[in-house]
Parts: C-alpha cells; sequence; structure tokens
DNA sequence: TGCTTGACCGACG
DNA sequence: ACGTCGGCCAAGC
C-alpha cells in the first residue's frame, strides 16, 4: 500500500469499510485492514476504532477478533454493550464465541478476477 | 529520539 | 484448548 497515506485517511478508510458490515453480521479486524488496503495490519483497525469519533455512529461492535470473540474484558462495560447489541441483531454466541461459518461478512469483491 | 503499548494474528509447542 | 512468540505499526510518553 501507499506509504503517504495520511494516518487520517488511514482511517477514514477503515472507518468506511467498517459502516459496510450489514446488521447480524461481523468482521475481523484484519478483515477490515484487508478490505481497507491494509493487509496484516489489523491493528491499523483497533487504532482506527480507538481514535473514532461518537458522531460517526460506527457499527463497532461488529468488529470481533479472528477467534470470534469480542476483544474486551468479559467484566467491562464495552463487552456487555457489544455482545446485547449483537444479540439483538440475532447473532447467536456459543460458550463466549461467534460461528464464522454463520455470520462472518462476505463483501462482494470489488474487483472480481476472471480467467 | 527511543522504548513501550495496544479493541490483533498466525504459527507452534 | 491454551500460552508464547514474532511480526506489525502508529501513539504516547
Amino acid at each position: 500500500m501507499s506509504a503517504s497515506l495520511s494516518n487520517e485517511q488511514r482511517h477514514a478508510r477503515i472507518w468506511a469499510v467498517i459502516k459496510r458490515i450489514p446488521r447480524g453480521r461481523v468482521a475481523t479486524y484484519g478483515q477490515v485492514a484487508a478490505e481497507a488496503g491494509f493487509v496484516k495490519q489489523p491493528r491499523l483497525t483497533a487504532q482506527a476504532l480507538r481514535h473514532a469519533p461518537d458522531t460517526l455512529e460506527l457499527p463497532w461492535y461488529r468488529v470481533i477478533n479472528a477467534q470470534g470473540k469480542l476483544s474486551f474484558p468479559l467484566d467491562s462495560e464495552a463487552y456487555r454493550r457489544a455482545r446485547s447489541q449483537l444479540e439483538a441483531e440475532g447473532v447467536i454466541f456459543v460458550r463466549g464465541k461467534v460461528d464464522f461459518e454463520i455470520y462472518r461478512w462476505r463483501p462482494r469483491s470489488a474487483a472480481p478476477v476472471l480467467d
């Protein structure tokens, strides 16, 4: 990816991807980063989320880690809010984990490859 | 400027 | 099913 991209631009691209995650689906930090053009940089997604203004009203709770779990302490307010939001959208947790086979967001490829 | 810290991830033991 | 380790890279101090 371009190295001359400002962090603000990076965050903006990541926020744009997060906004595309539909109700009742989830995406991993790594998936979001890759979708935004930053392969193998899941931490950029975490960072973009930390810096996201509330006014954006991002569906932050739809971004979970690659283990299918929420990246918050079980006893935290963030965990409770994210989990109840997801459950309200129909996402089922089994032993604290979400089943990617069912709930993973599968965006349509923007550039279909034909051979 | 250099070192530590993350809302992370995949490989390995 | 864990815990550890290295890779990753911007922020904060």
